[in-house]
DNA sequence: CTCCAGGGATGAT
DNA sequence: ATCATCCATGGA
């Protein structure tokens, strides 16, 4: 197998699509296949260098987002200590640019799901509604298009494991296939417009809309607010605050965190994600089973 | 078995 | 504006 090589300081691979990011490329061979559009493609990390087959080396670099100023971007983040330890955990994590309607569809099907979930839905749309293709003796499948998703019934969505989401996916699938939701245009409008128009689609409230911006437009700025980052920001950055609104809390990060904000979001969730132990997470806050057993006496 | 997960939509205060 | 509830599913 012929393999090309490109240069590439400060990137890591296996950082960059074990973030949560991207959901589809497995391990293979001390490498990850996967596909990038429709093409299959393969990638390995040699130190400095990323080896990799079945697509340009430009599409590549656009991929893996390589034009991406690292080092100027970690300069931009807040001077703190828990920012400074997600840099230094996270050195080299960059944040791709995904196909839209790919990333779109993914996050759709994220919410209230672990990672692990997230990619075997990916999965099961991919082997029923999706293409198949071969490279570096790995089987792997491309995502399928709008119009694929928006002519299968509901019933085929759920039984992907879908759950409640089939119809969320199902009705924002049409919107992209009917042209009602043109998601290449939307490239154009100012971040506030776009997540707008995100916003209005079927199951695409503010943290999806965010996650579409960030790692399918380029928004290096918007900032996801999940379950992870909630926790992490209240513990740093508010941490004598019995009550933190929603709104409070959505007005602080995408102020303090500056115009990279997106990155260091991402940074702040990969460490938390890699390093907090489930045991940890269960404290704070009374458990259900002890609200429950309260209700009943 | 329980608990939780890269939430969103809806309706009640 | 803030809060409660429901929505399915499966890994840990």
């Amino acid at each position: 197998m012929k393999l090309s090589r490109i240069r590439t300081p400060d990137f890591d691979l296996a950082k960059t699509l074990g973030s949560g990011q991207v959901f589809h490329w497995q391990p293979h061979e001390g490498g990850f296949a996967g596909t990038i559009g429709d093409a299959a493609a393969f990638v390995e990390q040699r130190g400095d260098s990323v080896l990799f087959s079945g697509v340009p080396p430009k599409k590549v670099r656009n991929y893996f987002a390589l034009d991406h100023p690292l080092a100027e971007i970690c300069r931009s983040f807040p001077n703190d200590e828990a920012m400074r330890a997600a840099a230094q955990f996270c050195r080299g994590l960059r944040i791709i640019r995904q196909p839209k309607w790919e990333c779109l569809a993914t996050f759709i099907c994220s919410s209230m799901k672990q990672v692990a979930h997230i990619r075997q839905m990916s999965l099961a749309l991919r082997k029923r509604f999706g293409g198949t293709a071969r490279i570096a003796g790995a089987e792997v499948r491309t995502f399928p298009p709008a119009d694929r998703i928006a002519s299968a019934t509901e019933q085929a969505l759920r039984e992907c494991a879908l759950g409640y989401r089939a119809k969320n996916l199902l009705l924002t699938a049409r919107a992209v296939a009917n042209g009602d939701a043109n998601l290449e245009t939307w490239s154009d409008l100012p971040d506030a417009e776009l997540r707008a128009r995100l916003c209005e689609l079927p199951g695409v409230g503010a943290k999806v809309a965010n996650c579409v911006m960030l790692f399918a437009y380029d928004r290096l700025r918007a900032f996801p607010i999940d379950v992870w980052i909630e926790r992490v920001v209240k513990e740093k950055y508010f941490p004598l605050c019995r009550k933190v609104t929603s709104a409070r809390l959505r007005e602080f990060c995408s102020e303090y965190f500056g115009e990279h904000g997106g990155y260091a979001q991402q940074y702040l969730f990969h460490l938390a994600r890699t390093t907090t132990p489930r045991r940890r997470r269960l404290l704070g806050g009374p458990s259900r089973s002890i609200v429950r057993r309260k209700r009943q006496q």
